[in-house]
DNA sequence: TATTGTTTTCTTACACCGCAAGAGTTGTCA
DNA sequence: TGACAACTCTTGCGGTGTAAGAAAACAATA
């Protein structure tokens, strides 16, 4: 008796294994996300993926990598004029995305990010500083300050937000509770005051970019300066440490 | 037959419980941690920690509860002089303290941060931002940024050296494999520009903090003058949108 | 001391997880 | 038709969180 056990090909793809399970994430939470409930999400048994991953953190892995590959469109959209448009742009289409992405933004914070696909994004965003004259370590610099702070601040805007899994739903308590041990937090929930994110990324984003700007410039300026001078100058921006 | 099954007492505590995880975390990582290893750990039968603890999700956050309540005296050691130094060395302790607790780290980016602790932490900050002249919604960005920023280059930092659990141990493919895709990567690994993480975050913070106080002191400026002038002036700070 | 009641610990059980090993089916090509 | 590769499934193992409740250790009282 012959029973036929195993379905007739799917016509699957570790392509599509790992973009079913950033679907699967996006929707259900990371949490969630096990081989048998993805298999059954494409029509397969669990196991069966196991032919296209090979473990469990090379699925994550490949996630990351994936996204960042469709992404990678989209944070370098236009790169023309000044670099600290460009990297402005690239800071607010990376959070856009992390943003539409909450699951896997814990992925991308928790596991490191050495891949193909980052280092390619970096490359892309060092080329486009040093053709603006920046040193490479400052280009660096900036690159990973902003990457940095775009996903620790996308990282707590999705906290925020009680789609967080296991806990308590945490309703607004906060706009009562407090008063006397957190003065001042309980008049900025009660007022508003300093409660859009949003509006503090864009404004610490714009003050960390005029920041390295300004710092750059003067660098700039002193080493040219310097030429004429000979005098004993701080070293330009490279090892300007603390 | 009355063997003894059950040892005697143990004079466990909701906190001896909570701070034994966090030093086992600390040791085996984030991974490793479940109820009956704990458990052993404590001499004791994984259930019986149950008892302290209604669940792991609550155990976790009672150990970011903990860590926090623990080191908050370094965190605001001596909060005097002007509130730039009194952030910036805030920012240096809470690093070196997540950078001491790795696998605390994950844990504190991806839970929600609301508990007690942590808004004591904050109001102890606001109160000294305010203090020094600093309107609410400025000091909430200022610290929010601070932190995110602080814990976006934690969470870097930890990815960076591959005590990471689960993948492979990559080694120093860097300096050597990319070359042609990764012209600028390759030449800052095999220089070493740009790569002193912890040079790049006393910079980023010392630009970060430099610009708002810059930014709050023109506010300030523009306010007073603005009483004279009567001219229309951009709102002061609060409300200065990207 | 014996008894009761509370606090703490353990046992058992269940459903789920990642994954190793291998058997089975399906399609392709000689 | 046969052989072979590609793909899917089954079984099984040790691990997880946790629900439910029995059993032991202790404290206090009779």
């Amino acid at each position: 008796m012959p029973s036929r056990r195993t379905r007739p090909r799917t016509g699957l793809t570790r392509e599509k294994v790992i973009d079913a399970a950033i679907a699967y994430v996006d929707e259900h939470g990371l949490a969630a996300l096990s081989n048998r409930k993805l298999g059954a999400a494409l029509g397969v048994e669990g196991m069966t993926l196991y032919y296209y991953v090979p473990s469990k953190a090379a699925l994550l892995d490949g996630m990351v990598e994936r996204l960042l590959e469709l992404s990678a469109g989209d944070l370098f959209a236009a790169p023309s004029g000044p670099w600290t448009d460009v990297v402005r742009d690239f800071a607010v289409a990376l959070r856009r995305m992390l943003l539409d992405h909450p699951a896997m933004l814990t992925v991308l914070a928790t596991r490191p990010a050495a891949t193909p696909a980052s280092l390619a994004l970096l490359e892309r965003g060092i080329t486009v500083l040093r053709d603006d004259g920046v040193p490479l370590a400052d280009a660096l610099d900036v690159l990973n300050s902003v990457v940095r702070w775009t996903l620790g601040h996308a990282l707590a805007e999705v906290g925020e937000t009680p789609h967080h899994e296991g806990t308590e739903p945490q309703p607004e308590e906060f706009a009562a509770l407090d008063r006397d041990t957190y003065p001042h937090l309980a008049r900025a929930f009660a007022t508003g005051e300093g409660l859009d994110s949003e509006q503090c990324f864009h404004r610490t984003l714009r003050i960390l970019l005029a920041g390295y700007a300004a710092e750059l410039e003067r660098a700039k300026q002193g080493l040219a300066e310097s030429e004429f001078t000979k005098g004993p100058h701080p070293r330009p921006a490279g090892s300007a440490g603390q």
